[in-house]
RNA sequence: GGCGCGGUGGCAGAAUGGCGAUGUAGAGGACUGCAAAUCCUCGAAUGCCGGUUCGAUUCCGGCCCGUGCCUCCA
């Protein structure tokens, strides 16, 4: 079965075909980072990760594209707010440089422990304010800029030139009027959105981040970024562009109109979006208080991998809430997979050659991740072929290996950390009130270990040892 | 106010016009010095009311509830 994938443009499921199969391009929305990650936003890295690797192991080539959002994303309402750079600066006392590096760095640190690939480019709105003057430019030519009155002669898009502005957003035109943000004077169009913002007799005349430009001494919109630096890397006909359900009425209609503004003709042939992750039932947010990040959750006692587990579990298209309940139950599911896949490399330390079986059931997985990334089906059948007892170890250790790929289920091992000096001396000891039938002192010691962190299982032939992680190991 | 999405066992969450996956949690059993792990067995769910249909959890309508967007947002 050919790769579907759900289409937010047409809104329903559609047969995936490339514009060219050995090089599939491939652009998702990265982070502003102006502050850490929250695990929302993570779980939209998940998503598009699982879908480069569904891509990947459908057959085709891609290259993978993401942007590094570090000037222009404006705090508040209307386009009248402060860059969300320039506040973390002031707040934390540093330069909005050394901002976006710390938080940049921040963010792939926590990717990486998620096992999310790293994309193939990566592009920093900074490293690209060339390539969006010359856009704007062209868009100015094109009749669709213009220069606001005033006395801040920002550069902002006409929605009005664009006929189509409305069609990916379905939202009806009467509703802007609506909206809760008031009118800027100076928009033709309350759509109309900042191509360039000048800084001369605007709100934030010391903005740190500031370049030269036709237009004045300022800095880039926020929108323009990506629709520079996807063209540039991607070309003017792109594959897929994917982000957060939360972009579709702003960031990528605007994009859209822009580029298809630029280029003339359609722009992106597949748009996908992930939903949301809700905590106790609303949405978690940078800008509201509270939100988790991935280092929260392993101060509480679990792993990246236990986190993504969970994302698993959920369609990507579903909201997911999240609960310290639901995590206990991914950790418990993935620890116990883990836990066989070791027991049983242990026993069969030679990787073998699929067979028939693994080999069918491989496509299986294969087959869910087709079907618009259907982890929570992948899983199902994953389980199945683990409690098979018809199938055989090598091939069950082989299935292991290929939803590893697929899924990026971080090699399906459990930490297996050395033993500190304190836990040899108890296991040491335990074995001997074992040999003595000192049961009480043996119960003792097991607990006393489990408290360090090791789960200990005995057998006839002497006690074995597995490593889990207690709650509050780092809280 | 407008535009959407969703309500499935204790929890998470698939699928489907006719046996409602999977995991976790719970109960019982095998095994074990006792446990753990593993394995076996079991109990447990389609928000409410109508309609279409031989048959609805699925399709249609209404209601209730939750949630998202129209503002920065993954």
């Amino acid at each position: 079965m050919p790769l579907q994938l759900f289409n937010t443009l047409h809104r329903q499921k559609e047969e995936f075909k490339p514009i060219d199969a050995k090089n599939v391009k491939l652009y998702c929305c990265g982070p502003t980072v102006y502050n850490y990650a929250h695990i929302g936003n993570l779980r939209t890295y998940v998503f598009e990760d699982l879908l480069r690797r569904t891509i990947a192991r459908a057959g085709f080539g891609l290259t993978h594209v993401m942007n590094i959002t570090d000037v222009g994303h404006l705090q508040s309402d209307a386009d009248d707010g402060e860059d969300k750079m320039a506040i973390a600066s002031q707040r934390e006392q540093k330069s909005p440089w050394d901002i976006a590096k710390f938080y940049e760095e921040a963010f792939f640190a926590d990717c990486r422990k998620l096992g999310i690939l790293k994309p193939h480019i990566v592009c920093r709105a900074t490293d690209h304010i060339a390539e969006m003057q010359t856009m704007i430019t062209t868009l100015e030519e094109k009749g669709y800029a213009y220069k606001a009155g005033g006395n801040q002669y920002n550069v902002y898009f006409d929605t009005a030139k664009f006929p189509h502005y409305r069609e990916f957003a379905r939202q009806p035109e009467a509703q802007d009027a609506q909206g809760r943000v008031d009118a800027d004077d100076n928009k033709r169009n309350p759509a109309d959105f900042v191509l360039w913002f000048t800084l001369a007799g605007s709100k934030y005349p010391n903005q740190i981040m500031k370049w030269e430009s036709p237009w004045g001494e300022g800095f880039p919109g926020w929108h323009i970024e990506c629709s520079a630096m996807a063209s540039k890397y991607l070309g003017d006909k792109i594959d897929i562009h994917c982000g957060g359900i939360d972009h579709i009425p702003v960031h990528h209609t605007n994009e859209i109109a822009q580029s298809e503004g630029c280029f003339g003709h359609q722009w992106v042939n597949y748009w996908l979006h992930g939903e949301f992750l809700l905590l106790d039932n609303d949405k978690m947010a940078k800008s509201k208080d509270g939100f988790l990040t991935l280092q929260k959750v392993l101060d509480a006692g679990y792993s990246a991998m236990h986190y993504r587990y969970l994302i698993l579990t959920a369609h990507y298209r579903g909201q997911l809430n999240f609960s310290w309940d639901s995590l206990d139950g991914a950790r418990a599911t993935y620890d116990t997979l883990c836990h066989k896949a070791d027991e049983w490399r242990a026993a069969f330390p030679v990787a073998a050659q699929p067979g028939a079986a693994a080999k069918t059931v491989i496509q299986k997985i294969d087959a869910a991740m087709q079907d618009d990334l259907n982890s929570p089906v992948a899983l199902s059948v994953l389980w199945e072929a683990m409690r098979n007892d018809a199938l055989p170890v090598p091939d069950k250790l082989a299935i292991l290996d290929g939803a590893d790929s697929a899924l990026g289920l971080g090699g399906v091992t459990l930490d297996k950390p050395e033993l500190t000096r304190e836990q040899e001396d108890y296991l040491s000891l335990r074995d001997t009130a074992r040999r003595e039938k000192n049961w009480p002192e043996a119960d003792r010691l097991r607990a006393v270990l489990l408290e360090t962190g090791l789960m200990l299982k005995d057998r006839p032939e002497g006690s074995s040892w597995y490593f889990v992680t207690p709650p509050a190991k780092k809280a």
